[in-house]
DNA sequence: TTTATTTGCTAACAAACGTTAGGTTGCTTA
DNA sequence: TAAGCAACCTAACGTTTGTTAGCAAATAAA
């Protein structure tokens, strides 16, 4: 191992969530991981156990870090308008902090296996519930008005988790924080 | 054949595009949509020549539904923000007419293999362009007020397209328009 | 009735898949 | 110096993959 390079294991995770983005999970095999990484598939056995078990470390890495950031906002002492537009900067940083994963959160779980895959749409649930119950309480606060609220929602977090796919060839992050908690607020607002 | 069955090629495709949906491209085997239509596998090439072609088939049948639609739209005339309204319309109408097949449009593209592939890219890009041109239009008419028309286009174009994801648990088709439709007007009228 | 055509079958193919077994090398610690 | 261990290798495994060949039955056209 020469200077600095990063310990095998996270070297393998890494090109495998980047493979897994462009490719799709299915159809990267272990040997076009191993290849990328410069050893044979088989090596790759020393280090992970299979190769379900990346997605599943991806998949609930990603699941954490969105649900630890929406728990901290809702913890908050703000306003109500200033909690939901924190919800969605906070959930734009956790895809820009690392786009290949959020794709792979997004776009390969449904390849988790019983048990995982319930315990993945578990969690997924339960953060869209969050958000949900963000705008419900702008509704009862008069702050809000919303036709339905499930459409608002579904809608808000597809255009979100959207960024993925087209991030390339746009906005700085912060900009794009910004443009994203405001687009969806004014469409809130009375 | 009883009475009134779809034809065989017809049903292959309804099945296959299914599957894609719910399991994507890579991991449907011909096996799996075979034992979903009630045949052997070696049977489907009666009747379709390869499992890219079916891909293939879904995903320019669809292209050109939402091609046809934009093009119409730009063609009629009215004013700016209705012909908007117009093509967020269409666009809804396309994927609420064949929710499976806009999945499949929507995730499984990067499958196909050249020439089709590259092929597929540049109508998408078409796309983009049209509906990038009508927003330019509306902010040089001073109709919209838009800070990154790129921005704005992604993240509409992606909620749009998030329907096939959730479409299960909401909005019958009419009120999904409008509610679309609505929003973005709401978020770019000045 | 004969002839084509369509639609399906079984059997098999070569290639690719995830994974395991078992061995070699080289570094680290006793 | 010896022992232990981590990281890699080659070879191979059993399974699944998309697809082809060749044949049988049923249906439609002559």
């Amino acid at each position: 191992m020469t200077v600095a390079t990063k310990p095998r294991k996270e070297q393998i995770e890494h090109v495998a969530t980047d493979l897994f983005k462009s490719k799709g999970y299915a159809a990267t095999s272990m040997r076009d991981i191993a290849a990328a990484v410069g050893i044979e598939a088989a090596s790759i056995y020393s280090h992970i156990n299979s190769k379900e078990q990346i997605l599943t470390g991806i998949c609930f890495r990603m699941a954490r870090a969105f649900m630890t950031g929406i728990e901290e906002v809702m913890q908050t002492n703000t306003s109500i308008d200033e909690k939901f537009k924190m919800a969605v900067m906070r959930h734009v940083d956790v895809i820009t902090s690392d786009i290949a994963a959020s794709a792979v959160f997004w776009n390969e779980w449904r390849h988790l296996s019983e048990p995982m895959h319930s315990e993945f749409v578990t969690l997924q649930r339960k953060y869209e519930l969050s958000f949900r119950s963000l705008i419900e309480q702008g509704v009862e606060e008069g702050v809000f008005e919303v036709s339905n609220i499930s459409f608002v929602v579904m809608a808000m977090l597809s255009s979100l988790n959207g960024i993925q796919k087209w991030h390339s060839y746009t906005l700085p992050p912060e900009e794009l924080n910004e443009a994203f908690a405001n687009i969806f607020l004014k469409g809130l607002k009375k």
